[in-house]
DNA sequence: CTTGACTCTATAGCGACTACAGATTGTTAA
DNA sequence: TTAACAATCTGTAGTCGCTATAGAGTCAAG
């Protein structure tokens, strides 16, 4: 099959799958006359275990890391589960980040009640004291609240 | 005030400083002679505004949008509360989703007690099915896990 | 007068894609 | 046969919010 039914199969962009292949997920697959790339059931298979751990919010590095694994398969698989439990952790921390910032944000939400001019309003006056400290996610790689093009093409 | 002095008082670092500047968060200031960026009071209150806006995850977008509402204190400020519920919506739709991924993790985690071979994880077996549809974030603008350099850097 | 701390601009990198432009190849219909 | 069209190719630049250099210049203290 061409990138295209690939793409199709396992609902993954044609940009990325080139972008996965560059990146060394994917190795370089058989080419047509033409330069085509050609694929078969096993690029299926290794292309959706990488879209599995992508859903899963995985970083392409812990992803590269299963993938020895995958590809080592008389190797003890102690450290796949420490990775996933340290993944585990990134994801929960987060969490936790997000719970505090959500608390803070309906405080300051009940600072303005009705609508009046912006020189006397409760948000903007509170916005200009420094914040209280938050949570600092340290060592976390789970991040940010404002989805890019990832998160709005996320189903198509 | 210099623009080390001015990085101190609000804990930011001065590149961060200078692309908010590039960025039009901040309005040029006054030079030295030296051309050396000079700051008062009222450069400290802004940038605080930003830093605090920041801190509570929101995206330069909006912050350009309530440095608006500042800037202009006799406008309405309705449309501060309307950003506002949006930017909890978009971390309680973060949320929301993690706590889903944080259960996903934990059932896949469960697949694998003591280490074996790869070969027969349960843990890279069942990462080679394709995923179970998720939350997608349509329109969100909260992101990703793994913290990046402004997550490590946030304490200093 | 030299050292050293600070500041300046410009540029490149991060992660995980996305979105082109411009060329080529393959498929189908007139 | 040929012309249109879809699919694919490579390469490059953009996204976001910074961060991290390089290489030059400025300034105060000793
Ligand atoms: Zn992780
Ligand atoms: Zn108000
Ligand atoms: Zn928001
Ligand atoms: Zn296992």
């Amino acid at each position: 099959m061409k990138i295209g039914e690939l793409a199709r199969v396992t609902g993954t962009p044609v940009e990325t799958i080139r972008y996965y292949e560059r990146e060394g997920l994917l190795a370089d697959p058989p080419r047509t006359e033409g330069n085509f790339r050609i694929y078969d059931e096993s690029h299926v298979e290794r292309l959706s275990f990488v879209r599995h751990c992508r859903s899963l919010d995985m970083a392409l590095d812990e992803v590269r890391i299963l993938l020895r694994f995958k590809d080592a398969p008389a190797e003890n698989c102690g450290d796949v589960n420490t990775l996933l439990d340290a993944h585990i952790g990134h994801v929960a921390a987060r969490i936790r980040e997000l719970l505090a910032l959500e608390q803070q944000l309906t405080s300051l939400r009940e600072r303005c009640h009705e609508a009046r001019d912006a020189a006397h309003c409760g948000i903007l006056n509170e916005l200009s004291q420094p914040p209280r400290q938050g949570a600092t996610n340290e060592g976390g790689h789970v991040h940010g609240v404002h989805g890019g093009a990832r998160a709005r093409n996320a189903g198509k």
